[in-house]
DNA sequence: CCGGTTATGGTCTAACTGACCATAACCGGG
DNA sequence: CCCGGTTATGGTCAGTTAGACCATAACCGG
């Protein structure tokens, strides 16, 4: 998008970039992995104002000029889990763009800040080591964060509302936004397989299920299901070896197909 | 959110608000229609550089520190089609944002310019008398700007391919990634009884979905799977007059109910 | 009254879901 | 080496739904 429309050379000579007040464009990230049977999202402990001692969403501001706020995620998405996230081949997608001016207390002096935020969600990552501008991180299961309840939380002014930290800025609702888009994905996309580490099972697949919505589908339909939807996984011809502590047959492994969509979409009882 | 946090105070009296690169931000807003059986957008054709003579989606600046993305949405809104949103209901919702940086050819004045867009969809607008900064508008049926080939047409530096516009920035992929969203939520929810105006006939109806997809159910299969979801829509007592030259049972008439989603899903056979 | 047109309700079959069962395969322990 | 516990896997069966299609009713203008 670079070639020049006529007439443009002489506009944009001419043309004043600070006749519009200025915006600080950042990226938020909701990133999600499972562990243990619960869904967790990496959070950092902020070691500046504003919101200094909260945990936050890792992110940071898009370089002026040089990237996109796609392209800055993804550099944040490296800093932050020490990944190279083309590599790893997550899945990384755009949620919305947070814009109210008093999100960011930075309004009171004069720098109103956007957001655009991303989810990413990847398998099995490793603990994080200290990011660059964060004191701590950690993945934290959602659901001990209570996002419905977050609002209450934010206005006693204090960073932690028992064990569980209230979230800076709009962040529970950009959370609470990133993980309702997850959960309405896993039922008309192959989403779920970006969540387990190939090759996996179908149980372990089911488990996803488990933990993003609090329950599957009946194990034996969700078998059906899965594997006629032709792409969604493709069998390989070893099984897992069963765990001395577990029991059972050992299950076939699979690994994740190239479909896109599940149609028709999942639907099973939810309590 | 304007509470303030512990030590922030004096943060923000010695903070700089110019430490960062200034972006511009921006909405954009895809607004649709159903015209004559045909699924139109509203463009409107620049008056000034960038793009001078170009047609392009309406949009304009969020005002700094004032108001939100979707506010200055609202407020362009009704600035282009004459109608107080609020009052009109119609549907309004962000699609997402997007910040190439040489997405406007100002960057190279230096301003980074980050939109967020809308898509918007109402019954019946009425034709736009000429907005504010907007030399002409009108609706255009989507299906004639050839989305998927405007990249190469982009190329010619010409306003115009044939009859049809050549869109301004990046608005043919904002405005195809607005058709696709219209598109998916006329499966799994109730929206496409925003496009029609009250009372409505059951064919008024699928006529949306032929507009937006180019194919719809079977009339008689459209009817049962519409009455039997709850709350897609509410049956009046009254029947539609017949038109003198049309002929047929004169059709009952429905209004909105008050579901949201449509679950299973609808589906049907596209060619 | 008639042919054309639309609305509306119905039928029939194939496909799918949810619930559930049966069996196989593996474990460690008696 | 059999046994109960556990998991994997394939199957059954009834109820529901979608797709294709038909029949009839209701209205038009001629």
């Amino acid at each position: 998008m670079t070639e020049r429309r006529p007439g443009e050379d002489t506009f944009l000579a001419a043309y004043d970039p600070t006749a519009f007040p200025p915006f600080a464009l950042t990226v938020d990230l909701a990133i999600f992995t499972v562990r243990d049977g619960l869904l967790t999202v990496l959070l950092v402990e902020r070691g500046d104002h504003p919101f200094k001692g909260y945990w936050a969403l890792p992110g940071g501001h898009v370089a002026h000029g040089r990237e996109s706020a796609e392209q800055a995620a993804v550099r944040e998405l490296g800093e932050e889990t020490g990944l190279d996230w083309t590599t790893v081949g997550g899945h990384l997608e755009q949620v919305g763009t947070y814009t109210e001016p008093d999100r960011d207390p930075r309004i009171r002096a004069g720098l109103h800040v956007a957001s655009v935020a991303y989810v990413a969600l990847a398998p099995n990552l490793p603990l994080p080591t200290a990011g660059t501008d964060a004191a701590r991180a950690r993945f934290w299961p959602v659901e001990d964060l209570s996002l419905d309840t977050q609002r209450a939380a934010w206005l006693d002014r204090q960073p932690y509302r028992g064990d569980a930290p209230v979230l800076a800025y709009d962040h529970a609702l950009i959370l609470s936004h990133a993980r309702d888009r997850i959960r309405a994905k896993l039922e008309y996309t192959t989403l779920a397989a970006q969540f387990v580490t190939e090759p996996f099972t179908l149980a372990d697949l089911r488990r996803v299920y488990q933990a993003v919505w609090g329950s599957a589908p009946d194990l034996a339909n969700f078998r059906r299901k899965v594997l006629k939807t032709p792409g969604f996984v493709v069998a390989t011809n070893e099984h897992r070896a069963v765990a001395s502590d577990r029991g059972g047959a050992p299950p076939l492994l699979y690994r994740r197909g190239d479909a896109q969509r599940i149609d028709p979409p999942f639907t099973w009882e939810r309590e």
